[in-house]
DNA sequence: CAGTGGTCTAGACCACCTA
DNA sequence: AGGTGGTCTAGACCACTGC
């Protein structure tokens, strides 16, 4: 029987035990650490005070349990992949395509109340619309609207918007380093103007996002809308039940 | 004493009952709940059988506890900062809506290649296919095609899944605790059948969203496609740059 | 068959809170 | 002082696993 020192409580201090054992991988991914009885007489106490360290740690994501076998190391989870904040350059070269782009608009135009309470914006202050016809490997594959303050990139009329990341520019010309972006995503149809720059038919489905992203600091920089052609572009993206990251 | 049925642990009804009253309203957020003592005694059981229900409602976010006074419910998140690997009934109390659901099959089928290899089946495992049109507030909302081997849940043919979470079900009866899971979203537009069941018109934008669910050690337990009525859910989502939590 | 985790009992003592 | 949750005991039966 391993002593306990009376400080925490018992489960607590089993707890730190395994846990121990895991990090410094004395115990590794698979496997099977000893039965719940055989830790209560180990540590001479009872199967629940035992059954109670097990239980968090199961939560947290250190073990698992197969009912009938036994308890086990769980595989750490370092790979998790959620989707994270990039633009449409970074996405295709990520997936192994060559971006381009088109620009089919820039101007300044006076944002509209919806518009401006998103970028929280006074009443007199402009935005940059910038409609953007994107491809990957020569192939139309989205329709991007991006709406950004003008006073936070005064002068972006004279950047190449075709060959360069909008998010480039934001960061190398005004400092503007995006840090999170709230997303949404919608089905939509294609209607005729956007059919006719995709080269999709009329009513063919769009996935539509949009999203707003902001500064570390919470400031609202970009709001930008995409209509995807949904035969060429799905979005993914990695679920998990808890956040208990190791 | 209130009535339990025994098909399922009776700390699992307990469980169900609770969370009940507080999808229902009938809890309302920092209203307390009866004490431990109590509750076991109004059901008849041990008090130890009561704290493994709360704790566990504790861990979803249900409840919280603060000792020498009680148990309360929580509020609901405000803001849930990545997308929850969470089923249909989770994800509309979120948002605050009713769900329900109605079964419109339920068959052990052979699947196809493809679904073989997601779920890394033998050649001759079958699975079970769980087709759900799904409401909120008695609107339909959803339809979901959900596939899970049959060796992982056997009999689950007996359950009622119009009012009962699939993954409540995996999770107390099959012991299947669902960790993560991979998901692409794409739209689609309506057909005949599709649009008939969700009551709109055929070429509606539909957001078409499928996903693979493993359990912690990586092993995929469940395969579900869902189509959106575009007009009645958004998916959404915060995207970071880096991942330095904390 | 013995061993495992899943569930459950009927108690117990403690620290803490409220009155 | 009486009630609350936090911890703990020493048993029990079950379904499932592997041999």
């Amino acid at each position: 029987m391993a002593e306990l020192k009376d400080t925490l409580p018992i489960y607590h201090q089993i707890k730190q035990i395994i846990r121990e054992k895991i990090l410094t991988n004395e115990l590794k991914p698979d496997d099977r650490i000893p039965s719940e009885i055989e830790m209560a007489k180990l540590y001479g106490v009872s199967r629940m005070t035992v059954r109670n360290a097990l239980n968090e740690l199961v939560m947290e994501g250190y073990l698992y349990r197969v009912p009938g076998k036994g308890t086990f190391v769980a595989r750490p989870r370092i790979e998790r992949s959620f989707a994270l904040l990039t633009g449409f350059m970074e996405d295709m070269r990520q997936k192994g395509l060559r971006p381009s782009s088109k620009l089919l608009s820039l101007k300044q135009i006076i944002p509209d109340s919806v518009l401006r309470k998103r970028l929280k914006l006074l009443p007199n202050e402009k935005v940059f619309e910038i409609v953007r016809l994107r491809y990957a490997n020569e192939e139309p594959i989205v329709i991007q609207a991006s709406y950004i303050p003008v006073f936070f990139c005064p002068g972006i009329e004279s950047e190449n918007l075709e060959t360069s990341s909008l998010y480039d520019i934001l960061e190398a010309k005004y400092q503007l380093v995006l840090d999170h972006a709230q997303q949404r995503l919608e089905a939509t149809v294609a209607d005729e103007k956007k059919a006719q720059l995709l080269g999709i038919k009329i009513g063919d489905p769009l996935l539509y996002i949009y999203r707003l992203s902001f500064l570390a600091n919470g400031t609202p920089v970009e709001f930008v809308e995409s209509w995807y052609r949904s035969d060429r572009y799905a979005f993914e993206v990695m679920l998990y039940k808890n956040l208990n990251l190791r």
